[in-house]
DNA sequence: AAAAAAG
């Protein structure tokens, strides 16, 4: 099966081969035919499974003929959060390049002048987070009723979000006479809802999440002290082949100071959550994938459909509450059959928070321990510098070696010597299941 | 418990 074989156009084809792809993945193959059949479809599907182009391709395709007029867009895309929009307008502008389509990019947090500009001129593509996009219908600036065709994306986490009753609203604003592709990748019942009120007739298509499937993510918990977990961070970052990471956390706060953290321990980290404005937070990102730092503090905002290349390592320095949010986090290493890493660092207080990700991943995860906590026989023969010290030797770059020289090897008979820091796997691995007995270590808490 | 999205 190859993308010639969907039905597509030579132009598209074209841009897709010079993108680099020439297999569709399953949610592009079975959506892509009955998308150019102009049917409506209910995708069950999570990002990191190619579930964009399923829909952005097709789209040229059948916006290539036609012309737009001035504030009726043609077609209309809606996603949860800034960045997602902004992703799909890449995609546009990647495989649209042989294609004359006028886009637009209606989010918060930038100013309105070259939106109103570009809505004026008339847009095919209208790629929207709902708050702006409400905001400027209700301003007059856009009519949606020569809008024929509307992808909802992410409409789960719309629901989380509280969107959905801005969505229920833009559907009515749209044409009965439309073309509608929904995507979720769980289906609740007010998505359900959703679904029979504004589909007509759709065709369902489910392909398998992405976590369970994804045998190129290593998995592991991390068993840390809640007060040692910055600790145990910086040396694990320093242990591993850290190419880049991605280091999430509950809290904005939390974000904040750990950002801080590390930047005066002399790493080159930036930061992103809702707290910092749109364009820096674009700025950050942009920093972060030309590789101007190379980690990223981050809360959930970034924890979903963000698609950096060479992300090596997941942090979940706070375990997620949710565990969909666990699955969505680690998806952002090991993506486009790149291998990755995903290190959770666990608590006391995380118990239920890791069941409820084992019994939705339906596996357990192997536990290791953080390297702090295994080695107090080495931190007693290495003595804790002053933070002066330490970073003024990241500086001069000397830092990690004189490390490992300084490391007494004796102390490590794992076959580890190289990377003496490296986090080890617990002796005992618990072999009950994941609704078996909880682990000792997080029922009773453990000494650190 | 938090974060996100309109300003």
């Amino acid at each position: 099966m190859t993308f010639a074989d969907l039905g597509l156009s030579d132009e598209l084809l074209k841009a897709v081969n010079e993108a680099g792809y020439d297999t569709p993945t399953p949610i592009q193959a079975q959506a892509i035919p009955p998308v150019l059949m102009m049917k409506d479809i209910i995708g069950i599907a999570q990002t990191g499974t190619g579930k964009t182009a399923s829909f952005v391709l097709p789209m040229i395709d059948i916006l290539a003929h036609g012309r737009a007029r001035a504030l009726m867009p043609r077609s209309l895309i809606l996603e949860p959060t800034r960045e997602l929009a902004a992703q799909v307008a890449e995609n546009f502008e990647k495989y649209g390049k042989y294609h004359k389509l006028n886009m637009a990019l209606l989010i918060g947090g930038v100013q309105m002048g070259d939106q109103l500009k570009a809505l004026e001129k008339g847009v095919d593509v209208l790629i929207a987070t709902p708050g702006r996009l409400m905001d400027l219908f209700q301003r007059g600036k856009i009519l949606l009723n020569g809008c024929s065709m509307l992808v909802i994306d992410e409409a789960d986490r719309m629901l989380d979000m509280g969107f959905i009753p801005d969505i229920e609203e833009i559907c009515t604003k749209l044409p009965a006479q439309r073309q509608t592709l929904l995507f979720s990748a769980t289906m609740p019942a007010p998505i359900k809802k959703l679904a029979d009120r504004f589909l007509v007739n759709p065709k369902s298509i489910e392909v398998a999440r992405p976590a369970t499937a994804s045998i190129n993510i290593t998995q592991r918990l991390v068993k840390v002290d809640s007060r040692k977990k910055r600790d145990a961070l910086r040396a694990m970052l320093e242990a591993e082949d850290v190419l880049s990471a991605v280091i999430f956390c509950n809290r904005k706060t939390t974000v904040r100071d750990l950002n801080k953290s590390l930047q005066r321990h002399g790493f080159k980290s930036g930061e992103i959550h809702g707290d910092i404005d749109q364009s820096a937070r674009i700025a950050e990102l942009e920093r972060f994938r030309a590789g101007t730092v190379n980690i990223l503090v981050a809360s959930d905002v970034a924890a979903r459909g963000l698609d950096i290349k060479g992300v090596s390592h997941v942090f979940n320095f706070d375990a997620p509450w949710h565990p969909d949010d666990y699955v969505h986090r680690i998806g952002r290493t090991g993506r486009a059959g790149a291998k990755g890493v995903a290190y959770t660092f666990v608590t006391s207080e995380d118990a239920e928070a890791i069941d409820n990700i084992q019994k939705l991943i339906g596996q357990k995860i192997e536990v290791i321990n953080a390297p702090e906590a295994t080695a107090p026989e080495a931190k007693a023969e290495e003595p804790r510098r002053a933070e002066g010290d330490r970073s003024a030797e990241r500086k001069s770059g000397k830092r990690r070696d004189d490390r490992r020289r300084e490391e007494p090897r004796s102390a490590r008979q794992d076959g580890n010597g190289a990377r003496p820091r490296r986090a080890e796997p617990v002796e005992e691995s618990p072999d009950e299941g994941w609704n078996g007995p909880v682990p000792e270590f997080l029922s009773v808490g453990f000494v650190g």
